[in-house]
DNA sequence: TGCCCGCGTTTGACCGGTCAAATGGCGGGG
DNA sequence: CCCCGCCATTTGACCGGTCAAACGCGGGCA
């Protein structure tokens, strides 16, 4: 009967009942469907649950709902020297924004590519988790078709790119395009006319994305792109450094790199100050994600801040939509102007809210006509 | 009958005796305690799981078992612009620790302090996790006697301090004195005769700890320490900065700054680049945790990188320790030399297991006498 | 006055495992 | 030859919730 005991043992659903003197369906509708009950029992009941301090247990929940109220994350495993995207920044956002409504992140690890499914197929079968994010997605990601064939829900935080009409599942992803076109407005405004891209090879959608944005916005100021692209092959800091060398090289090098990545911006000022030049003053600079790298190198880095809770806010929304609908948003990042290149950015925020809005209906309200497949 | 409706449709246990000709219990058995099956029983269940793809449901086993075979993990929220130390890559070794006995890392966010215990509270309320791993802890952390005076499982990445006398709970830490006093054995050893040094101020245990090694190495030396080291309010680069120049300003400055953090550290570079010296040519620097920052800026930093996997692997070991039992464990951190100071480890292999080993027996085994006021 | 309807509440069954006690078959010792 | 004990296996109860159907009750309408 002390205050340890009750906290300790466990206080059930009956055991509130028998308090209250109602039966345990009532309290059970106390907390799940409250405007069933009249307002002088929903007190009542109310009273005894804070008095026992009742939290109904998760388990029992989830055996009789069958959902487990929690959320699958695959925490990627990242080589040595790969400095990650906010990751951390992102699940923070991603918790929090689970909690608002009662779920939690499980996180799991599992190898990239067809080899980790099982791992995600395991979670399901064992009802351990109702559905996934998905981050470190790239074009033709195997996870998207799976999972969708097998009506797993789930978010992708990268476009699943229905390329072929097919609908592969919902996603969120930072208009990288935009971002990278709006970066070289600001230079080409403060003077810049050479500006190179450093890029990444392979199928990363991200990246094809940011490049196109970089050469859209050449193209329309006139300014010049062939060979001011270099791809590498990884993203670390040596490949960003041998990309900058190879644009440097060149007979009219660029006075401005725009790199897809911060890991890799941090390679192009390693090169730059290799030949004794400094960045952000004799070469403008920018990066990509914001890491906490951006802010912390000297000269600071440029780069584009993704909108991680909004992106998780938004996760959570699609996730919770109902099974069978498909959507796409995509949200606008943000240029986080510092010394090794100064952009005053050119968007105005009424533009990038209507471009996010634009994307958003194109993909909205798709609907999946799978469901006969289900019986 | 299909492939898809028994990849979907649940299996049950009883499903799975049926298909076997066994009882229910018998396929449990043949899960959790194999060896009191008779071996051809043993085998025709197994067959039984496979063929229809049975795993067991985890809410069920849960309700039953009253374990959840979850971790909890508060994922600290951080400041813009600080860079955290290492917490991707922990997790991540965490989540495959716990993966190699069944279990998984739930995260959750709370605030810092007295405040954020009520969602460590309501967590086991609910059942939702068997117990936590906590980071980011200081000395007197309130959530170590918090969590020890209910019984509650917890391991603290971090020591647990029993400076009283009272044990506060199980604790895996990194020797930061140790680590400490190696590199200003290497800078020493390389010519340095005046080492600084760019602390913490506030609770933290762990700056203490690594101010004590510095300080230890220089006196053993014979080096000065008067008015060499400065302790900074919080961990960004500006503060790191700051305490950089006021050391370099004195009339006899040092020629090496031994940094408690990578981002304190990058503060110092700051400051040597600002007054037109070139870190690791003119001032050598070295920083703590070897975050992606430490390898991808320039010069690379010398960082002392955190044995994660170790770390996890302990983690892991001390949660499943029977309750009532606390024990401490002291790891060693690796040196990485790199541009911003070069380091030749001087500890060998064997020192530092055996200190290990000696800090390991120092809390090994010690109970706690609260088992009568269980019942 | 009698019947039906709807609301608020209660009851029994169930989710899918595990625990503990009961069962049956077999071999060994008295 | 019978009884005992051991082992492998089975059975019933239970974990703590939720669902769906059943219940009692008062008001509106015929």
């Amino acid at each position: 009967m002390t205050q340890r005991s009750i906290r300790h043992q466990a206080v059930t659903l009956r055991q509130v009942a028998a308090h209250a003197a109602v039966s345990r369906q009532t309290v059970s509708n106390a907390i799940n469907a409250p405007h069933r009950l009249e307002p002088a029992t929903l007190a009542k009941v109310i009273k005894a649950i804070d008095e026992l301090r009742y939290r109904p247990n998760r388990s029992a929940r989830s055996l009789s709902t069958g959902s487990a109220g929690l959320i699958g994350y695959c925490i990627p495993q990242r080589s040595v020297g790969y400095a990650n995207s906010m990751m951390d920044s992102f699940l923070h956002a991603l918790s929090a924004a689970m909690e608002t409504v009662g779920r939690h992140v499980l996180l799991f690890t599992a190898p990239p590519g067809e080899a980790g499914l099982s791992m995600y197929a395991d979670l399901i079968a064992q009802r351990a988790v109702d559905g996934f994010v998905l981050s470190d997605t790239d074009r033709d990601d195997p996870r998207h078709p799976w999972l969708t064939e097998r009506d797993i829900r789930f978010v992708s935080f990268g476009r699943t790119w229905p390329e072929d009409g097919q609908e592969r599942g919902s996603w969120v992803d930072v208009d990288g395009a935009a971002a990278c076109s709006a970066i070289v407005d600001g230079l080409h405004a403060n003077g810049h006319e050479r500006i190179g891209f450093v890029g990444r090879r392979g199928r990363l959608g991200a990246a094809k994305d940011r490049r196109n944005g970089w050469r859209d916005a050449c193209v329309r100021h006139g300014l010049p792109i062939a060979g001011m692209s270099v791809a590498c092959p990884g993203d670390t800091v040596a490949n960003g450094e041998r990309a900058a060398h190879l644009l440097l090289d060149r007979p009219k090098p660029p006075t401005a790199i725009v790199a897809i990545s911060d890991v890799f911006a941090l390679g192009v000022m390693r090169a730059v100050i290799d030949r004794g030049g400094r960045p952000g003053t004799d070469v403008a600079v920018t990066g990509f994600d914001d890491t906490p790298l951006a802010s912390a190198v000297t000269p600071a880095l440029t780069s584009v801040r993704q909108p991680v809770v909004e992106i998780a806010a938004t996760a959570l929304r699609l996730l919770e939509a109902p099974t069978g609908t498909s959507e796409g948003v995509l949200l606008p990042g943000t240029i986080v102007s510092r010394d090794s290149a100064d952009i005053t950015t050119t968007l105005t925020p009424a533009d990038v809210r209507q471009r996010n809005v634009a994307a958003h209906r194109q993909q909205a309200g798709l609907k999946r006509d799978r469901q006969e497949n289900k019986k």
